[in-house]
Order: structure tokens, then sequence, then C-alpha cells
DNA sequence: ATTGCAACATATTGCGCAATATGTTGTAAG
DNA sequence: CTTACAACATATTGCGCAATATGTTGCAAT
């Protein structure tokens, strides 16, 4: 219980200061779209189905973030000749200077992050570990066996 | 960023398996309102805002999660004789009983998360420690000053 | 050619946190 | 007494993840 508000705290936490850190350096990309925005940018051009798989997430999910992404302007679609099903997307140029940006702000980023494992200890690590442990062995299990 | 999608991810991971190990032994409180109907058991009867005052939340918040409640049958309310302003609520019997499943719940889950400490490493106060430091010193000013 | 299935896209709903605006009531200052 | 402010409650909107249902299109098997 209690772990789980901590790191629910937490994740709000690095949230609110990403996106502080964006506006200062004027990136209007989504904070939680950049994966997105960078996966297609490394594709060129890519269909949701293609995002999601790359991404390993649910179709749903991209779907449900694309639209912000045209209101930005920061992407476009076409339709795909080939296949009526596909709507093909690609960066604008916008999405592309946009997106240079963001890479910059990740180097500044890893540096800060960096420090702050200095500084309080390797939690990138730890929290990974946990989620896999419990992917492993979920709570149910953990309570039912006894260990 | 990366640090923001793995502490996003095992947030998701604890909320899921909490909720599993609730359905299993049959408690209806939502996983994130425990903390509420444990803070109401506690004032015995309480005000939104008296509830938000001691959980330390917006009273947007909790006013966000009563209906809910009301709604599953755990809490009631009426009005304050004294002040129409005040909406008064409390438990039902059928909150008291939930909640008492509940602390028996947290008993074996609390056992549960000793044990992964134990597996992986003391999450819960790296996490804390974390995001103290955040508080003290943002992302943007571990940017700007470089360290 | 039709039938059935897979892939893809879309819409809807629910949960949860957050911010903002509006309205109501109580209270204290003038 | 009226006016102004504080406390409280409510409503609305936005963001984000997730699940489910519904279409649509392509393709392969019959």
């Amino acid at each position: 219980m209690f772990l789980g508000r901590a790191v629910e705290r937490l994740s709000i936490l690095i949230a609110e200061q990403s996106k502080a850190v964006f506006d200062d350096m004027g990136i209007v990309i989504p904070v939680r779209s950049c994966s997105l925005m960078t996966v297609l940018a490394n594709l060129g051009t890519a269909s949701a189905s293609d995002l999601a798989k790359e991404l390993g997430h649910s179709h749903q999910l991209v779907m449900q973030k694309l639209p912000k992404l045209l209101r930005l302007g920061l992407i476009q679609h076409r339709n795909d000749n080939d296949d009526a099903r596909r709507r093909i997307f690609h960066l604008t140029d916008e999405g592309v200077k946009q997106l240079a940006k963001f890479e910059q702000c990740r180097v500044l980023l890893r540096a800060a992050y960096e420090q702050l494992f200095a500084e309080v200890g390797d939690v990138r690590n730890l929290i990974d570990r946990t989620a896999n442990a419990l992917k492993v062995t979920p709570l149910d299990k953990r309570i039912n066996t006894g260990g």
C-alpha cells in the first residue's frame, strides 16, 4: 500500500518537473509522447500499429496520443495507397525541430539524473529490479505462499 | 525521462497487483481510497475538508472520491445542523466491515513488502529520499546550475 | 465469389490526479 | 445592517492509462 503511494507521488513529481524543464526550453512535445516522437523519427513513416509495436504499447494507447500531436503540428498523416486501412504518420518540420530540442534536453536531463543518482543512489536500477521481481512473483503470490 | 517511465510503470504494476489482492480478499474499497477510509474511521465523522487536511490533499481530490464510496455503500453523509455549508461523512456498517478486512490485508501486504525489500533492496526508502532530493533541488535547477 | 479471420482504426467508458471557476454559507469588519 | 472575505462544496475541463466494443479493410481459404 504505502509503497504504491510513494511511487505514485514520485511519478507525479517527476512528470511535473519534466514539464517545467520542457517549458523552460520551449519544448511543446507532451512529456509522455517523447518516446513516440523519437520512434516515429527513427521509422520515418509509420502507422499507429507500427508505433505501438515498436513502443511495446497497445495501439489504442498510441491512438490516444496522436490527435494531440496532430493538433500541435508536430506530426502529419496521409492515407496509404496500398492499404486503405492504414494511416501513415510522419514528423512535420516543426516536429523535427522540436525533437532536436528534445535531444539536447535529454542530454542535460541525463546528466541531471546522474547527479541525482550519485546523491541518493541508483533509483532507476532498483525500480527496474523491483518491477521485475513483482512480475516474476506478484503480490498475491507473495501473500498466499508466505514467502 | 527514462526514470519517469520506469517509476510510472512500477506505479501501475503495484496498483494492478494491489487490486488483484483486494479482489481475492473480497475488499471492494477502491485501492486509492483506503487511506481516506482509514482517516474517516479514525475521525469518526468528518467533512470533505477535514479529510483533505488530514490526508494532506486538496479537498477537490477528496470530493472526487466520495461519490464512489457513497455508491459502494461504504460511507454516508448528513447535513450539519450548525453549519449549512458542511456535509458530514461517516462510515456505514458495511464500510466498517470492509475496513476491518482491509486492516487484515494490510498486515499481509506489509509482510509481502518486507519480503520484497529483502529480495531487491529497500525501494521504499530510496524512493522517499529521491522525492525529497527532487523537492529540495528540482530538475530544472539541476540542469541550470550543472551541479 | 463468398466466407471467415486478422489487422487496423475508432469510439466509448472508467479510473485517477490536477486545475480552475462558480455558487453557497458563515463570519467578521465597517 | 451591509459589505467583504473565508471556508466549503460542486462542476467542468484537461491529461493520461486502460479496457472494451464496433467498424472497416485486406487477405486467404473454400
